[in-house]
DNA sequence: AGCACGCCGACT
DNA sequence: GTCGGCGTGCTC
């Protein structure tokens, strides 16, 4: 018997392997296996696609499967079929997509580890062998993994250093398995009936006798000692083996239905999306109740057995809104995302093929969850960047949500207070049913937004003397302000006014980022840390500090107001997942008057008595200038203003030198689908997308003389599918200089027409071009980010 | 991707 | 002479 395999491996091909002797757990579709891989026969974890009795042509050096561990299949049909589209359309091997869903915790790899061994005195080593010695030698236990010394040494060959010192006698190379890490629980068994004396041990077998197999947690539960338990395995009358076990959560009761109460809006939403079976948009402002509607989505799917997956962002997956979801569903919600530990993820992956939970909430991977009976995917807001994985493959879980619906049958809701532009020409073409509703519950009206013009406005600092009276305003009437700025750091860049020099990583080229409470300049591309300058090291001028970020506004509005209480949210101070749920509780117990934060005091939070919401410098949302700016404004407007005044109207500012903007026109007045009407027809003009696919091509340099060949190679490149892509000029990355690495990009773009064939022949095309590691290349399909 | 092989030039 | 760099090709 014939089994194939895919492996984690960068190729299209699968890999056969002969089996006998698995009667007991004959293998299938799906089933997990180990095989000996690569010419030192290291085992590897593969998925099984199909089993045949006999091959067709004889295969001269086929190996022997090792192991088949699992009696049942980790993946479905329908989940490689998802990964199928998801590695042709993200231009990755087959191995690669699916891979990255499996949890690290079922593979079990077995990887070549290098052991310090006696040092023979006396013994003559190159620098490199010595380089290799330090390394193991500041290793705990004497050994590190190949792949690990690889990684830290820079020696290009390692191999040969390698095996000249195991010829000198100073290390040993050996194989070691890592493990899985499934959920396991060790179990006693009988084995032999045999006569034992003790009192207490015969009446753990007489309960064995009855009973079988007994977990051990059970058997101590019932009062024996470890004492009873290590005598009778002794005297060989029981085992002890591990089982695998599901993770059952404490049994929470369903919200009764009668409990939830809809609005008539909400309701008629609710009706409208469960009517048919086409994927569904549902927008509506901040606050207009979309979360009921959709969980009540989710409740009608799960009554008729099927199962649910809502996908929210990172920063959304907060402990409050766990609570929402768990008031719905009880227990039969299982948590997904990126924190969990390798046995927890295994775990939710088990309960997710028993169908031994109904709904799966979580993050980006939790798309791919192989949910029995799945249903319906809910993708709360859909038009969240944290969606796109930036990691091979580069997928975009609302994407892969909509093509696994699709594939499956299942129902699709998208929702957004501000949906991506996708989307939005996704209804306008009639590809997506769009739901809206259109009043806030409780008939709240949506914050009043004023637009400050600072070019015209009186300033004080940083700012605008209007803001700062609106400010104070609320302060005294007892209520809370946010003040937005998507930035983290005291001061942005270093630059001298004199003669334009500025303060840069060495290593990755971008400015440097002054954090005022460590005192020292931080590249926030790699994270090096530099000394700050107070004069210019090219002229000596006295160097100014130009832009601002949280710290300095926290700074400078404490100065103005001194008798306020005044907190940072941002990454520097939530970092600490116990001390920023300290932060945020005492936020909402009204400890501070005034929040300063980035994009974290924006998501996921409600804070009652939020009542005003400034943007501090509406322009600087764009991050970077490329033609997702005007969408990534006007959502992070919309976003921000839309935190102030839940349950009591609110109101906001927006600061901007810029107010003619549309996205900033457009978002203070909400003006929806004025606004998307206008981007889409600009990016019309300008062959964007959505009107056309767009591929983000990237390529990596070791050295900077590469250059010459690489832009030859691409000229070349673009010689051959100029038919099928246009080809700008291949500049600089925005980042040109990343960890050692010069970088240089390319956006393509093409028609959507037979899409497929034109990416498979791009992908073909640039590995053949660019081959590694002389050339590193990204080739990552409808990028979020350009610059 | 990860690894072995085999070819080539610059040093003890 | 051989060490160490680099290109090439294979993995059931």
């Amino acid at each position: 018997m014939f089994v194939e395999v895919l492996l984690d491996l960068p190729l299209e091909q699968t890999f056969t392997y002969k089996l006998s002797g698995y009667e007991s757990n004959p293998p299938g579709f799906g089933k997990r296996v180990i095989v000996p891989f690569g010419r030192g026969d290291l085992l590897k974890t593969g998925i099984i696609l199909s089993v045949k009795e006999e091959l067709e042509t004889p295969l001269p050096g086929v190996k022997e499967v090792f192991d088949i561990p699992d009696p049942f299949p980790l993946i479905t049909e329908e989940v490689l079929e998802t990964c199928r589209w998801i590695s042709s359309f993200y231009c990755s091997s087959l191995g690669e997509a699916l891979f990255r869903f499996i949890p690290e915790g079922f593979i079990v790899e077995e990887s070549l580890v290098v052991s310090l061994k006696e040092l023979p005195p006396s013994l003559k080593l190159t620098p490199s062998e010595e380089a290799v010695i330090r390394e193991l030698q500041a290793s705990s236990s004497g050994k590190l993994k190949l792949s690990t010394l690889k990684r830290r040494l820079k020696i290009k060959s390692l191999y040969q250093v390698i095996s000249s010192l195991v010829k000198k006698g100073a290390v040993e190379r050996v194989s070691e398995i890592e493990g899985e890490k499934v959920p396991k629980e060790v179990f006693i068994t009988l084995t032999s009936p045999c006569d034992y004396r003790g009192e207490r041990g015969k009446e753990l077998l007489e309960i064995l006798k009855e009973r079988g197999e007994l977990p051990l947690r059970e058997v101590k539960a019932l009062g024996f000692s470890d004492a009873v338990v290590k005598r009778l395995v002794e005297k060989g009358c029981v085992k002890l083996g591990y089982r695998r076990v599901s993770v059952k959560g404490k049994e929470l009761p369903l919200k009764d239905p009668r409990q939830v109460r809809l609005t008539p809006s909400q309701r008629r939403a609710f009706e409208e999306v469960t009517s048919s079976a086409s994927p569904h948009l549902l927008t509506g402002i901040t606050g207009s109740g979309k979360m009921e509607v959709y969980l009540s989505v989710a409740r009608e799917f799960v009554e008729k057995g099927k199962g649910v997956i809502i996908l929210v962002p990172e920063l959304l997956l907060t402990p409050e809104l766990r609570a929402r979801v768990e008031a719905y569903f009880g227990s039969s919600v299982a948590l997904y995302y990126g924190k969990l530990s390798p046995r927890e993820k295994t775990s939710v992956w088990l309960k997710a093929l028993r169908g031994e939970a109904k709904v799966f909430l979580g993050t980006r991977p939790a798309v791919l969850l192989p949910v029995k009976d799945l249903g319906l995917i809910i993708v709360d807001e859909e038009q969240d960047p944290s969606y796109k994985e930036n990691q091979k493959p580069y997928y975009n879980a609302r994407e892969v949500a909509l093509k696994r619906a699709e594939l499956l049958g299942a129902k699709v809701l998208l929702v957004s207070a501000t949906p991506s532009v996708e989307s939005y020409y996704r209804f306008k073409t009639g590809r997506l049913k769009r739901v809206h509703l259109k009043e806030r519950v409780g008939k709240v009206p949506p914050p009043v937004i004023e637009v400050v013009d600072l070019t015209r406005e009186e300033r004080r600092g940083i700012f605008s003397l209007k803001l700062l009276k609106t400010i104070e305003r609320v302060v005294e009437a007892g209520k809370q302000a946010l003040l937005y700025i998507p930035r983290r750091g005291f001061y942005s860049v270093v630059l001298c006014d004199n003669c334009g020099w500025s303060a840069e990583c060495k290593y990755c080229k971008v400015n440097l980022t002054y954090h005022k409470s460590s005192n020292l300049l931080i590249c926030h591309i790699c994270g090096r840390r530099y000394r700050p300058v107070s004069r210019c090291p090219k002229c000596s001028a006295k160097l100014s500090f130009k832009g601002y970020g949280t710290e300095r506004v926290e700074e400078e509005l404490s100065l103005l107001f001194p008798q306020w209480k005044i907190v940072r949210l941002d990454l520097d101070t939530v970092k600490d997942p116990v001390i920023g749920a300290k932060l945020i509780k005492e936020i909402k117990e009204g400890k501070y008057q005034v929040i300063v934060g980035t994009n974290i005091a924006v998501k996921g939070h409600n804070f009652p008595d939020l009542s005003f919401v400034a943007v501090l410098l509406a322009e600087l949302l764009s991050g970077a200038p490329d033609f997702k700016a005007s969408e990534r404004i006007f959502h992070s407007i919309l976003q921000a203003t839309g935190r102030a005044g839940r349950f009591r109207p609110g109101s906001a500012v927006v600061q901007t030198y810029s107010p003619e903007l549309p996205p900033v026109k457009y978002a203070v007045s909400y003006m929806y689908d004025e606004f998307y009407e206008n981007e889409l027809l600009g990016r019309e003009l300008l062959h964007y997308p959505p009107y056309t696919l767009g591929v983000l091509l990237e390529f990596q340099l070791e050295k900077k003389k590469l250059e010459k060949e690489m832009k030859e190679r691409y000229d070349s490149l673009s010689l051959v599918l100029s038919r099928f892509f246009n080809f700008p000029r291949l500049a600089p990355a925005p980042i040109p200089k990343l960890s050692g690495r010069y970088r240089y990009q390319a956006f393509l773009t093409t028609s959507w027409e037979d899409h497929l064939e034109k990416l498979r022949e791009l992908k073909e095309r640039v590995e053949k071009l660019f081959p590694y590691p002389k050339f590193r290349h990204k080739i990552d399909v409808e990028p979020t980010r350009i610059l």
